[in-house]
DNA sequence: GGTGTAAGCGGACTTTACCCCGTTTAGATT
DNA sequence: AATCTAAACGGGGTAAAGTCCGCTTACACC
């Protein structure tokens, strides 16, 4: 006799239960990120508040950090797919050059707002890589940066470089600012991110031109 | 009369026990560290090692990463000096796009050098922002920068970019290495430490190119 | 030398992240 | 429906960071 007929490409990635859990996991944490903010939201509380056990809440995250990155890698999904598929500048069709500029500028916008998550994201104690916490990015950069003219170059250096470089300013401003008070609106700061994007244009500028 | 005569410039920074017990402190936790890694030292076993309270390597260090800092720190004394007063090209006296690259060069062998501490020394839960870690490197980035002919650029972010792009790469090298065996060799990988050397020098004179 | 006081010290206590492992259950197979 | 097994669950247990506060001590001043 064969193997079983029909479905399964992989045996069973997860389990129903375990999908509604996680699902309900993740719910319960913006609850708690919307009413009290990130501080008070720890591993016991998040179980006691979803009905489950402490340890369904490691299981499904590993790690405290674990849960805000699901919860940033779950706001990222739409931001993907711009840059994927999207209009350009951000998506394809226009020059690498303009993608990366438009790239960087997404993505500022899009960290800083949701920079409560993002910073409570990027805690632990584990090894904390400006650029590996987004491969996704890392990996964008470098592909752009193989459709540009740049003569010789290691590609993958400069990649982690301008990742580096794209993640370091914005790591600055989330850390120094006022998440401590109720931020009165949301767009807070434009400006701070506006100089930001600026200076990632003029770097990228720099470095690419022929 | 006047000011009681001799030493005192501010009223007492430290008490003498306070500095005996800090020193003592900090060769202990050189000596744990050789002994048995960064894992194990915890401030319970330095406290005890050190015959001394744990309050007291609290109050001295502020947390544990703040032990790691106190060493990264006390090493890099010799670093800074010859960064602000060695011989060209680190020192000064070498035209400014020179010293850029000579202190990227020496500060990644410096971090690889010490890659251990270095690694320990960031773990905080604390904002992890790269480059905040080390003011000076961001500070004496600026000031260089200061001194060539960019045309209009915010230098100000130019230089935070450039240290999170100096450090990117290294960060990324010290948690992906082998630091959990035991390094056959101190420089067991120079090529590692060589091409990231290579891509700093690339990146600057990208960027610095009139 | 005596004295006052701010700084330092110690170590019990609290809080949390994270581990372990016996028990339960989804869901495939018959 | 009955059975079987790997996955998921629960929640008590552990370890380590960081806090607190009453006691001790260096040292400036007399």
């Amino acid at each position: 006799m064969d193997r079983p007929v029909l479905p399964v490409g992989e045996p069973h990635a997860e389990r129903a239960d375990a999908v509604r859990n996680r699902r309900h996991l993740l719910a319960t944490a913006r609850d708690m990120l919307a009413d009290e903010g990130a501080d008070t939201l720890t591993m016991d509380a998040l179980a006691q508040r979803a009905g489950l056990g402490k340890g369904t809440v490691f299981r499904r995250f590993g790690t405290r950090a674990g849960i805000f990155h699901a919860l940033l890698d779950d706001d990222e999904r739409a931001f993907q797919e711009q840059v994927l598929s999207g209009p350009p500048p951000l998506g394809p069709g226009a020059p690498p050059l303009d993608r990366l500029i438009a790239y960087g500028r997404a993505r500022i916008g899009f960290l800083i707002e949701h920079r409560e998550i993002a910073r409570a994201a990027l805690d632990g104690s584990q090894p904390i890589p400006a650029g590996s916490q987004t491969p996704l990015s890392q990996t964008h950069i470098r592909i752009l940066l193989g459709q540009m003219p740049l003569g010789p170059a290691d590609l993958d250096v400069l990649a982690v470089q301008l990742t580096a470089a794209l993640d370091g300013p914005l790591l600055l401003y989330l850390s120094a600012s006022d998440l401590t008070g109720a931020a009165p609106q949301t767009g807070a700061r434009p400006q701070t991110g506006e100089r930001i994007a600026r200076g990632w244009q003029d770097l990228v500028q720099r470095v690419c031109r022929t």
